[in-house]
DNA sequence: ACTAGCGACATTTTT
DNA sequence: TGTCGCTAGT
């Protein structure tokens, strides 16, 4: 049966490499019975439910190098990672378990990334060409509000960004603009969002581009449609593993069942993950999807990890006392042999700045007491609660990375190189041809551009097709013409160099050098110097990547399909000991023996924008992801101040999660000293409700000591009351 | 067509 | 705080 598809027949071992028992041993040891278990289940699906600082990695990395050693060819292992960063890091550990036997490396990426590179293989069947353009969320705003515009929409009054999440959102869910329509639309903005929704798709087709919804969702539907090549992958790939599962929406979810289907064989899917971690459900993730996995596959083996190898007991205790508020979670809780360690500090401060400088002043000690910063990290809620920090750092000589925030591929001044490159690959890319006509200005104005791309799709042409006879084009003529013309025989002679083989990094020195890109950078002054740095980056960039493949050319779609999925974001270029400044999102799968988890505020954590329990539940995860990265010492911080929207906000409260941290377990070191509990002895927790006879209802805000309790009333005013005086009753 | 200057307004979180 | 969009002026 299986010499019938020649994909179906195993090579043998590559001779030369360890015995198979030699090797297994290896691979084995260290590992408890839970994770032997993972790592050798044989065949069919496995659910491996592994809670934080469990193994996880290790059990993947494990099991991915036993099914290589156990004869699988490497490229018929698909292994799915929910960044970037996470494949590349488990790409290394696999590589170093397989050692230089010659083995080739498993599939590892992203659902975008294997998307993007299936859907380049067959682009033409969904209507794009191979060197498709591939939008992200800017791109796919700029389109969608030219399209309102043009449906004669107030952008002001129905939001471009409120119609991409809706429109995102139904993608998601699997359903196209016909499909959004005939679920029922109900009121006026989910008629506007249909009509747009209607109308995005067709333009998305014309400028041969995809947004990040479109890489998964095209995929899924030619292997919906297309039988042979559906079977083709689900025989393609003997094993397929997913990680963070817990986090898949349900076109990542339909694509997985797709590729089981018409499988001759067992279901070989391997899943990892934890329902407690999810924290993507507003990015269309669905934790069914985890919880349902036994209904879904009948024969699957199911594996708990629950000994956590990374932090002390009484963090994991602060955790696992949090997230039992939630109301549905798989049962398992956490533990660890790692000793009872230190409390949890729990802190609160006058404001922000406050803030900064305790956690500098603490970073200080943890370096007094032999650590190193690249041991610490800071999380918080929002990327803009980063800059306090940053401040504060700088002004002490506290050198930090910054992960994450504002990215360096979505800067304007690279975004318009960018554009350059894009159009050079896809000269339909509506949104890339607007862009680099107007950087730098060459007297083609917004007008001129609209009136190109009406022309093109007339004519059937692509704008920059057009652009090179714009004089002879009817209705343009004087500057924006000669100014159209001008630049598409610049494209030209950039166009001819790219096929003559030029790399891309002098690609891209000659577009800042001949767009007058770097021209009127260098005319900006201090501020474009600093941009014109940042382009000698995006070169320098291009040379690490055209190095690492190490004669292999870099192709320019390549390059352009790196940076567009964020793939190019390296570590490289950051400082090596320093602090690690990040979000609470981007904080997953890392650990710091070192954590501080700041601007712990109503309003911060859980969110403004979060209505209803579910996505309070939502926040109170993200809490509990920060929680447990921390290995050895952990901090908890608000303020009672703080600088947002430019103003001084003076009635911050603490996280109401903060009141939810089991007791015995936190502990307040500038009030008492040490002693776990100490905090407590007052009977009151911090954010718990209160009312005093005189100033009436209010929230306890902070101790000062043994039966002094500091609490802010509705006057908005924070009073020290002792406790014995003060009666105060709990509401 | 384009720029400077001004006021309004915003912030989740990511592939 | 910083970005964005609008207006008026060149």
């Amino acid at each position: 049966m299986a010499d019938a598809d020649p994909l179906l027949i195993l090579p043998s071992m590559p001779s030369g490499t360890l015995s198979g028992t030699a090797a297994l041993e290896q691979l084995l040891e260290g590992l408890n019975p839970a994770q032997r278990e993972a790592v050798l289940h044989p065949e069919g699906p496995l659910l491996i439910l592994a809670g934080a600082g469990s193994g996880k990695t290790r059990v993947l990395t494990h099991r991915l190098a036993h099914l290589v050693y156990s004869g699988l060819p490497p490229e018929r292992i698909l292994a799915i990672t929910f960044t970037n960063r996470a494949a590349r890091e488990m790409a290394d550990r696999v590589r170093a378990l397989l050692g230089d036997a010659g083995w080739g490396l498993p599939w590892l990426s992203t659902f975008h990334s294997a998307c993007a590179r299936i859907l380049r293989s067959c682009a033409e069947r969904v209507g794009l060409t191979q060197s498709f353009s591939i939008y992200d969320q800017t791109d796919s705003r700029r389109l969608i509000k030219d399209l309102l515009e043009e449906e004669g929409y107030d952008p002001r009054r129905f939001p471009e960004s409120r119609i991409q999440g809706e429109i995102s959102a139904a993608k998601n869910r699997l359903l196209d603009a016909a499909g959004y329509r005939a679920r029922g639309v109900e009121g006026e903005l989910e008629e506007v969002v249909s009509r747009v929704f209607a109308r995005y798709e067709p333009a998305l087709l014309r400028a041969n581009a995809v947004d990040f919804d479109d890489l998964l969702l095209h995929v899924v539907r030619l292997l919906e449609r297309d039988d042979r090549l559906r079977d083709h992958y689900s025989r393609l790939f003997l094993h397929v593993l997913v990680d963070e599962y817990q986090d898949t929406n349900p076109v990542q979810y339909r694509l997985l069942q797709l590729l089981m289907e018409g499988r001759p064989g067992p279901r070989n899917l391997a899943v990892v993950g934890d329902d407690a971690q999810s924290i993507y459900a507003f990015r269309g993730a669905d934790v069914r999807n985890i919880l349902g996995f036994e209904r879904d596959f009948p024969e699957a083996k199911v594996v708990k990890l629950e000994q956590n190898y990374r932090s002390t007991q009484l963090i994991l205790e602060a955790a696992n006392g949090l997230i039992v508020h939630n109301r549905r979670a798989l049962k398992k809780r956490l533990w660890s042999d790692l000793g009872e360690g230190e409390p949890v500090y729990l802190i609160g401060l006058e404001d922000d700045r406050r803030e900064a400088y305790y956690v500098a002043e603490e970073l200080e000690r943890f370096l007094e007491e032999g650590g190193s910063l690249s041991e610490a990290a800071v999380f918080y809620r929002t990327h803009a609660l980063s800059r306090t920090f940053e401040e504060a750092f700088t002004r002490l000589g506290i050198p930090y990375r910054l992960v994450g925030a504002l990215r360096f591929f979505e800067r304007a001044e690279v975004k318009d190189v960018l554009a350059y490159l894009r159009l050079l690959v896809n000269p339909w890319d509506r949104l890339a041809f607007a862009r680099a006509v107007a950087a730098p200005r060459r007297g083609v104005g917004e007008a001129t551009v609209a009136k190109l791309g009406e022309l093109a799709v007339l004519h059937g042409r692509s704008p920059l097709d057009l652009a090179g006879e714009a004089q002879r084009l009817e209705g343009l003529s004087g500057k924006p013409a000669r100014g159209l013309e001008a630049f598409a025989t610049l494209l030209r002679s950039l166009q001819e160099r790219r096929s003559g083989g030029m790399p891309v990094a002098e690609l891209i020195t000659a577009v800042i050098a001949e767009s007058g890109l770097g021209q009127a950078l260098r005319e900006e002054g201090v501020e474009g110097e600093a941009r014109l740095e940042n382009l000698d980056q995006l070169v320098g960039v291009a040379r690490d990547r055209e190095r690492e493949l190490a004669g292999e050319r870099l192709s320019l779609e390549g390059f352009l399909q790196q940076v567009s999925l964020s793939e190019g974001e390296g570590e490289e270029g950051l400082p090596e000991g320093a602090v690690t400044l990040t979000t609470l999102h981007n904080a997953k799968g890392t650990e710091f023996p070192l954590v501080f988890i700041v601007g712990l505020e109503e309003g911060l954590l859980p969110h403004f924008n979060c209505r209803g329990e579910e996505e309070v539940e939502e926040e109170r995860r993200l809490l509990y992801v920060g929680i447990t990265r921390a290995m050895r010492r952990l901090y908890l911080t608000y303020a009672f101040s703080r600088f947002r929207f430019g103003k001084r906000r003076e009635d911050q409260l603490p996280s109401r999660f903060l009141e939810e941290l089991p007791r015995g377990v936190v502990v307040d070191p500038q009030l008492d000293g040490v002693g776990v509990g100490r905090t407590q002895t007052s009977s009151f927790a911090i954010g718990e409700r209160v009312a005093h006879d005189l100033f009436g209802p209010g929230t306890v805000c902070g101790f000062e000591g043994e039966g002094v309790v500091r609490v802010r009333f509705e006057d908005g005013a924070v009073r020290t009351l002792l406790l014995e005086y003060a009666k105060l009753r709990r509401l």
